[in-house]
DNA sequence: GATTTTTAAATTATCGATAATATATACTGA
DNA sequence: TCAGTATATATTATCGATAATTTAAAAATC
């Protein structure tokens, strides 16, 4: 357990995870008065929590105009996933050496991510699911690589669209055999290859709804991958 | 000019810019009144203006003890190209289809550096040299891919062994002509394949200087991108 | 003399209050 | 009625001061 040590710390991630569970919702405003007066504080942790989740980019600040979750387009969606493709893909290049010797740990959440996808979980699916491609790109060694992954920041991505279209999640599930079937035969350029098809398939499934952006309650609604 | 509204931004840039051209080295204690007094401000601003900073991993702030200039590492620096590598080699293949239509900015600035490189003027030849990528970065149309170059912080990297090592700018800074060349051909994928190669022989300089991480002064220092 | 303990100094983290700015509301004159 | 203006309100940005914590220095113990 980590014993935080200042208060901003601890209302940032406090908010942050708020982010994260739609408790606070695009376009929400954080008051720093409100927000100081709920965790019994003054508002100067306040405002450094929230400029830290500015730079995170998970709120928008303007100049004595306020603080407000931020929105997330589908464009920014697509665009978002084409990156974390090259990025997976050249990660994978380089953690297939390292995998290959330690295949294990990947082969145990394959399978997690597999059976809470079969028994309808999809909070823990989407959480197992993140924890699989991080592992890759963590095993890929080159912590800046890790750091831009990171600052993609899918885990407030994903619940964007999480609780629906949970039919074809078991489908997905299953792409990630292959992949670490590659991964164990050190094949990295195969399952670099994989991954990279894998998040471009999501990028396309946003794109289409890029041209739909104005329309507030769109039809079809893109998967959660 | 952009009329900056509250202190701490300005703040955050006029230390920023310090960090950039050396003013701050790696290791340099960023102490919060001293700031104060020097700007004329109370601590707070400087607080925020901190926090900015290490969000952007310029500085590194520990509860109680402080915020240093982060050091920045071999290792870092091998690892920061080999992303910049895979980023640029995807923006470029985006970017082809834009660039093939108005080349004619990019050729100005490929002239301008080859221009800066011979006459020595090594501060300008980095600074359009950076110019000259971030543009075709901005020209794949994806600002998540942009802001994540924009992430890497490269105008702060170059100064780490900008003024050493001017003999082979010249030679670096014609290798640009290759790349808008296949551009402007609508070939996305050779600029992909140039602009990975280009950075990723950085990337394998700062490799070498891994090992010779612990002594301080190394002989040979890596050049400039 | 070396090692721990205590004290002092420096610095960060937080507070409560005020100044600056934006937004909403009421008012004015055509 | 309506554009434009003045006022009131809400909220952010900053201030000066205090509390909390670390680091450095001095004192005490063995």
């Amino acid at each position: 357990m980590v014993q935080r040590q200042c208060m901003s710390d601890e209302i940032r991630d406090a908010l942050a995870n708020r982010i994260y569970d739609g408790t606070l919702a695009p376009g929400d405003r954080l008051v720093e008065l409100a927000i100081a007066q709920e965790f019994g504080t003054s508002q100067t942790p306040v405002r450094e929590a929230l400029r830290e989740l500015e730079a995170q980019r998970l709120v928008l600040s303007e100049p004595y105009k306020g603080t407000r979750v931020r929105e997330i387009t589908p464009r920014e969606m697509a665009e978002s996933y084409r990156v974390r493709a090259v990025l997976e893909q050249a990660a994978a290049e380089s953690a297939a050496s390292f995998l290959k010797d330690n295949p294990e740990p990947l082969r145990t959440i394959v399978t997690q991510i597999c059976a809470a996808a079969e028994a309808g979980h999809i909070d823990l699916y989407a959480q197992l699911n993140l924890e699989f491609h991080r592992m890759i790109v963590a095993e890929s060694r080159n912590l800046i690589l890790l750091q831009c992954w990171d600052d993609l920041r899918f885990e407030s991505r994903i619940r964007v669209n999480l609780h629906r279209q949970s039919n074809q999640i078991v489908a997905r599930a299953e792409e990630h055999y292959p992949i670490i079937e590659a991964l164990e035969c050190g094949d990295g350029v195969l399952a670099g290859q994989l991954l990279r098809e894998h998040s471009e398939s999501f990028a396309a499934v946003w794109a289409k709804e890029i041209s739909a952006e104005q329309l507030e309650d769109s039809p079809t609604q893109p998967p959660a991958s």
